[in-house]
DNA sequence: GACAAAAGATGTTCAAGAACATCTTTTGAA
DNA sequence: TTCAAAAGATGTTCTTGAACATCTTTTGTC
């Protein structure tokens, strides 16, 4: 077999890459495969070699942010790898509200470039989205500390906080309001979860 | 002039209302001029009668949800009109996280129906999504208890939590996670807002 | 070194759709 | 009753893009 499977492996992996970026710019359907083919170096033939159809990369670019390999910078920027418990989820919620995350089009999560896409896409994409936001939700739920709600439940609402938050700045097209939002989320997080600022 | 000013008028009320039902189920870009004006009862060519471009439709579908006239079902369902006060916020609360909304595909606030459209949308319609963020932000801040944190603060808050809830509810693709996802957002809604339950 | 199997490139098909040009119909005003 | 101005219908253009068919290149195996 010529092209050792890891070189497939890594064309596949690169489309995805660029996949993920590109859709998260400017959402599913305004890209073509021709531009993500391009944009990985590759012609838009080679396309269905690596998948049957268009619909297929959703999944993929969706799972590319939990899969892949290292944070974004925002990420980086603002969490500790070594941090534990309070501290560490205070560095994920600190790091999903700010600047830099809100700027990063391209890297951003994808719970908050494509939402709404999601939502109107197939069972598959969806599933994939769920599995962000589960981890999302247990990275919160084993940080948290005790209260008169269940860690799970507390978790998810902070999870809700953090995504509301960073959808509604980045769809009111105004930096300051924007900026207002995120301060606000964040403030109202760290009350929720019993934290001090 | 033949054709009355107010038959022009109501033209293009119906036309906006197809495609807010339209944009709102399928989003902005998978709906055709050719689909909406059909929707409304029209052909296509009638379309640059009303519109110079298919963009400036979008800001007039995300105003239709505060311009067009009475409440959906899933608002008038849960909404006493005379209600004043805490009672007033909590049956938003209620109403914006509740299974009817959830369900109600065509006649949701455009806050869930397209997020991400709108943040790669232009200046027009984050200005229109803007405004119905704020004026979601105003009745609550309206009719929210006295709190350590200013009205305006604590209401951004909660809009941010429960268009988060819902945007989660609608893309996890799993009934009874989306069902978990409501609950419990409006449950740390009415923690967060000091209500009981 | 020849071979073949799969990756990737090139080229084609077909459909959709935005924009607009040009007809036809409507209806208020004269 | 006629006229004309604007709404709406019909028809056309041009571009884009998904899907796939068919070449060409690569490289491991014999």
């Amino acid at each position: 077999m010529p092209y050792t499977a890891e070189h497939k492996q890594q064309t596949r992996t690169r489309i995805i890459e660029s996949a993920r970026r590109l859709f998260n710019r400017n959402g599913f359907e305004a890209v073509s495969i021709g531009e993500i083919m391009s944009d990985a170096g590759l012609t838009h033939g080679g396309f269905y070699k690596h998948f049957a159809a268009k619909e297929d990369l959703y999944q993929a670019a969706v799972l590319q942010f939990i899969c892949g390999d290292g944070p974004e910078q925002w990420q980086a920027k603002h969490i500790d790898p070594n941090a534990k418990g309070e501290a560490l989820a205070r560095m994920i919620v600190d790091a999903y509200l700010s600047r830099d995350h809100y700027d990063d089009l391209d890297g951003s999560c994808p719970l908050i470039a494509f939402p709404s896409d999601v939502a109107r896409g197939n069972g598959t994409v969806k599933d994939a989205f769920r599995q962000v936001m589960e981890m999302m939700v247990g990275a919160f739920e084993a940080n948290l500390p005790k209260g008169k709600r269940p860690a799970r439940e507390r978790a998810l609402a902070l999870v809700s906080m953090v995504v509301g938050g960073m959808v509604l700045a980045r769809s009111v097209g105004d930096e300051d309001l924007a900026d207002e939002i995120r301060a606000t989320t964040r403030r109202q997080v760290y009350d929720a979860a019993g934290w001090q600022l």
